[in-house]
Formats: structure tokens, sequence, C-alpha cells
RNA sequence: CGGGGCAUGGCGCAGCCUGGUAGCGCGCUUCAAUGGGGUUGAAGAGGUCGUGGGUUCGAAUCCCGCUGCCCCGACCA
């Protein structure tokens, strides 16, 4: 038996648990009317309450559930699928850089969280503490990590010993607990899933190199796996992770206009090196702190995915990461039309597969042809598939695409070269993925030069603007307009310029937008 | 922690004011028909009414306590 508290260690300083997250679970996202039974099963447009729109879509479409603990989730398999692409697809990346994957225990040690003084600050507040194990009080608490930067710390210190033993990289695939008050599904919740990579150089510049080689391997990912156009950049020092020297970030908006902060890569410096004495001998036999870094992507990113391309029929996933690529429906009506339609569905979805696409085959009895439809449609597979008596005498199949919803989004093709026709297909899709949201983030971002264009602009999207404030002018901002510095872009304009806010001289620019 | 609200089959709700032993929709099971954009019909299964106490011949309903949950605020890598 284990108990956990969150008191006793934090007197004071931490904020009372006693309190209700949002994310309004009961399922007032469906409409009632006793006429249409249709209307019934819709989806809240998301045009009308994005809000509403996107609890009740993450449920309908069976990606998560909540959990018997408030703020918790169940990640569902259709859901998890979509993760486990987005781990395929980020492992390959951090593996191709020299990272391996490794275990690390859930459980820290209190003392190591308070090594490092910034960084236990910003976390004491949302620390689970285990205090009890096995019927007994423990001597010391157990911190249920939230992240693993100390215990990593911890174990570097040890395997580190000469400049030969690095660089360590290490990544981990794991879920971390933060108590947060306010919680969503796949936004925010107390325990998620994530990776943390962890990494320690013998030189500053190499540091330095790591912490931007992630953000870019972030990048593509992010545009070339999801076709989400995220703004690569710099965290202010306001925003910065606590006890890291620099916070890289990729910063997305959401179909709301607000940010969503979807990747971060930190440079951690020699804070936790010296915290931990992290220390190798040079080849000069001079004893040196390591400088370490520590990047992260969270489940959090599946609701960018969900944010960035969803619309009112539902979710719209990137053919790239989607679980199923095709849906595939047989439609018929008499017994021997079944036996007809369902060996071609078959023979079809193995030449598909076998050409490397994920194929789904709905063959369920219980529920008509156009239920699938608009079923598939909310779960936001890429294509699918139609396929009848009418296709069996024409070798035809009808294709639709889910990014051009209802009717306007289906043709009707030959079954010869389907594999090639439905692969076609799919990389326009994932390219027209990136190209629509890519445009709807640039038609709702705004060069701004006065605090009053940027009070607008934060209303429905973000503000570019030249910025010369310190953390109080930073802090001003939130406070009067909820928008907050998302990053300094790592590309910014040439020249410099005059600052919104203080009119002093500027020399670069900051992204402005409200966040989730 | 401040303000507001809720707790009744798996889900969403009605019933409570004016006490008499629980009902509706969805979903689920079975059968039949239907099937190219959310399909019908019939027959079924399923509830200690959050919890503890009180009033009463009798409590889902009235009273008191407790717990949990939701919204707004504060808080938040």
């Amino acid at each position: 038996m284990i108990f956990i508290s969150f008191d006793a260690l934090f007197d004071g300083c931490y904020t009372p648990l006693h309190l209700r997250p949002s994310g309004h679970r009961c399922l007032s996202g469906w409409r009632w009317s006793t006429q249409a039974m249709a209307d019934k099963d819709k989806l809240i447009p998301r045009s009308e309450d994005f809000n509403e729109w996107y609890n009740s879509v993450v449920l309908k479409a069976d990606m998560a559930d909540y959990g018997p603990v408030r703020g918790t989730m169940i990640v569902k398999p259709y859901g998890w699928a979509l993760w486990e692409n987005m781990q395929k697809a980020l492992d390959g990346r951090f593996k191709a850089t020299g990272v391996q994957n490794a275990g690390f225990p859930m459980f820290i040690p209190m003392s190591f969280l308070e090594k490092e003084a910034k960084h236990v600050e910003g976390f004491a507040p949302e620390l689970a503490v285990v205090t009890h194990g096995g019927g007994q009080e423990l001597a010391e608490p157990l911190v249920v990590r939230p992240t693993s930067e100390t215990i990593i710390g911890h174990a570097y210190a040890n395997w580190v010993q000469s400049y030969r033993d690095l660089p360590v990289l290490i990544n981990l695939w794991n879920s971390v607990v933060r108590w947060e008050l306010r919680t969503k599904l796949f936004l925010r919740t107390l325990e998620f899933y994530w990776q943390e990579g962890h990494t320690a150089h013998a030189t500053a510049a190499e540091a330095a190199e790591r912490t931007r080689m992630m953000l870019d391997v972030y990048t593509d990912f992010a545009v070339n796996e999801a076709a989400i156009p995220v703004i690569p950049g710099e965290k202010s020092a306001a925003e910065r992770f606590a006890g890291a020297d620099q916070t890289l970030t990729i910063e997305a908006m959401m179909g709301d206009g607000k940010a969503l902060q979807s990747g971060t890569s930190h440079n951690l410096g020699q804070n936790f090196a010296k915290a931990f004495d992290i220390q190798y001998l040079d080849p000069n036999n001079q004893l040196q702190h390591c400088w370490t870094t520590s990047f992260g992507l969270s489940t959090r990113f599946v609701g960018a995915i969900i944010m960035t391309h969803g619309d009112d029929n539902g979710l719209v996933l990137p053919p790239r990461l989607a679980p199923y690529q095709v849906v595939m429906v047989p439609i018929y009506k008499k017994d021997e039309e079944k036996t007809a339609v369902l060996t071609a569905t078959q023979r079809i979805a193995q030449e598909l597969t076998a050409a490397g696409v994920r194929v789904k085959v709905d063959d369920r009895d219980n529920v008509t042809p156009g239920y699938k439809f608009n079923d598939w449609e909310l779960r936001g597979v890429p294509a699918r598939i139609e396929i009848g008596p009418r296709d069996l005498e024409k070798n035809s199949v009808a294709l639709a695409r889910r990014d051009v919803p209802g009717r306007e989004g289906k043709q009707f093709v030959s079954q010869d070269g389907l594999a090639q026709t439905v692969q076609a297909l799919l990389t326009e899709i994932q390219a027209n993925l990136l190209a629509k949201a890519t445009a709807f983030r640039d038609a709702h971002t705004y060069d701004v030069t006065s605090y009053d264009e940027l009070k607008e602009a934060v209303q429905t999207g973000f503000a570019r603007a030249w910025w010369a404030g310190d953390g109080a002018a930073e802090q001003k901002v939130k406070e009067e307009t909820k928008a907050t510095i998302r990053c300094f872009p790592i590309n910014q304009p040439d020249g410099s310029g005059t600052c919104f806010y203080t009119g002093k001289p500027a020399d670069k620019v900051a992204i402005f937008g409200r966040a989730y």
C-alpha cells in the first residue's frame, strides 16, 4: 500500500488541491432533438464552441476517456495507436542522432529535487509525494517524478569519470506526474506520457548545439509528420524551464487562434552538473563540470493534432501518423452480394496492406454504411474506400478524402493500380493539411507596432512585435491581455525596430499569443 | 480558498415543490427486414435513487452532516 500526500513538505509554497479542473466532462456535446434522430449524435460544430467541440470529439472519436481520479486520463487504443506512430517517428529521429533509450525509476528522493534551487522552486507546487510504503511511513518522502533531471543527474554523476565517457545521450519513454489544478484531456492532465531526453557534454558549445539539434528534430517532426507548421523559437526568461539557462520551443497555433507549446529543448548549462557533481577529467587531467541538456515532447501533442486539423465533422488526422490511413466500407444488400463484395474488399485490403498502407475494413453488420461514413470521418481517417455491387461490375471503388468533407471529397476510381492511387492521395492530403494549417496561421498572425494593435491581435491569433521589455513588463502585458510571449522566433527579421511597449530600440521580435 | 450548481440503470435526463416503493431517450442483447451519407420494427436485460443520520405508518422526494463532481475566479513549464 502506498500513500501519497501533498502537504507537509512544502507548507505554504504550493497551491491547495481541493479545486476543480475545467474540462466539462458531461456529454453536453450532443444536441437533443426529439424529432430528428440524426441530430442526436452530431457533434457541436467546432466553429460554434471550440472548447465543447474538443471535449466531445476526444471522447466520441474514442481517443481517450476520463480516469476515476480527477484530472487523470485513460488513453484508449485508437488514441494510443496515434501516439505509437508519433513515438516511432520521434524515436527514429532521436536514434539517428546517437540517442539511446533507457528506463529510470518513477520514485525520486525528495532530497534530489532540493539540490537545484530553481528546479525545486518551480516544481514544488505540483509534486505528488509518497509518504508511505509497505504499510509504514517512509524515512524520506519520495517524489513521483514530475520530470527526471534530478535522478538522471544522480546517475550521470556515477557514469561520467572521463571526457572519454562523453557525451551521454539517453532518452526515456515514460509518464510523469504534475498535480495540475486545471486539467483537460491530452493538454494538461495529472499524469501524462512523453519522452524526455537527457544529455551530458564536455563543452558548452556541444550542449548548445544539442539543444538546437533537438529543437530542429521537433520542428521536422511537427511539420513533416504531423503537418503542423510550428514556430521554433526561444522562451523568455519568465517562461523558461525551472533550472535551465535556455529553453527552446516549438509553438503551434490551434484552430481557435490560441498557442500551444508543443515541444521543448533545454540547455541546462552546468546547473544540474554542479548540483549533482557530474564531473569529468579532461585530456589535461583537469576536473570539469559537464554541460547538460534535456528535451521533451508529450501526449499533449495529440491535442495539437486534434486542434490544428479538426473540423466541424470531427478529427482530421495527418496520413503519416493516422492509426488507419484508409477505412474500407463494404456495401451490399443480398447475401450473394455480401459474399462477392466482402471477397473483393479483402482482396483490395491485402493489396493496400502489401503496399504499406494502413487499412481498416469496417465489416460491422449492425450499422449502415452511412453511419460508418460519419463515424470514420469523426475519427479522422484520412481516406475511405466504399465498395459495392455497382463497383464490382465496373471494376471501380468510391474513394473519399477526409480533408474535403462530404460528397465533394468523393470520386470513383478504378480498382487497377488502386494502391498507387491511394498512396498518391494520402501524400496529397498530407501536403494539403500542412498548407491549410500554414495559411490559417499566417492569416491569423499580425505584425503590430502598438499596444492597442497587440491587444486586438491576440483576440484571434498571434501578434508579432519588436520587444525590448523586461520581465516585469512582460508580466504586465500578461495581466492586461492574457497573452504571453510564446517565443522569440529563431528566424528573426533583419535590422531592428522599436518596442511597442517601452518605446525603446529593440533588436528582436517576439510572438505574443494566448496559450493553452 | 471565494462564488454558483449537481449527484436517480453504461451515458444523458425526468420524477422531488405537493412523501405512497422509479420512468423516459440513447446505448446494450435477440430476431426480422434494411443497407451507395447517421435505417426500421418487435421482443428483452439492466437501478442498494452518492453516503451517514433524523422526521414519518411509509423517504429518490422533507431536515441535518459528510463525500464526490461540474462551472466561474485565483493558480499554472
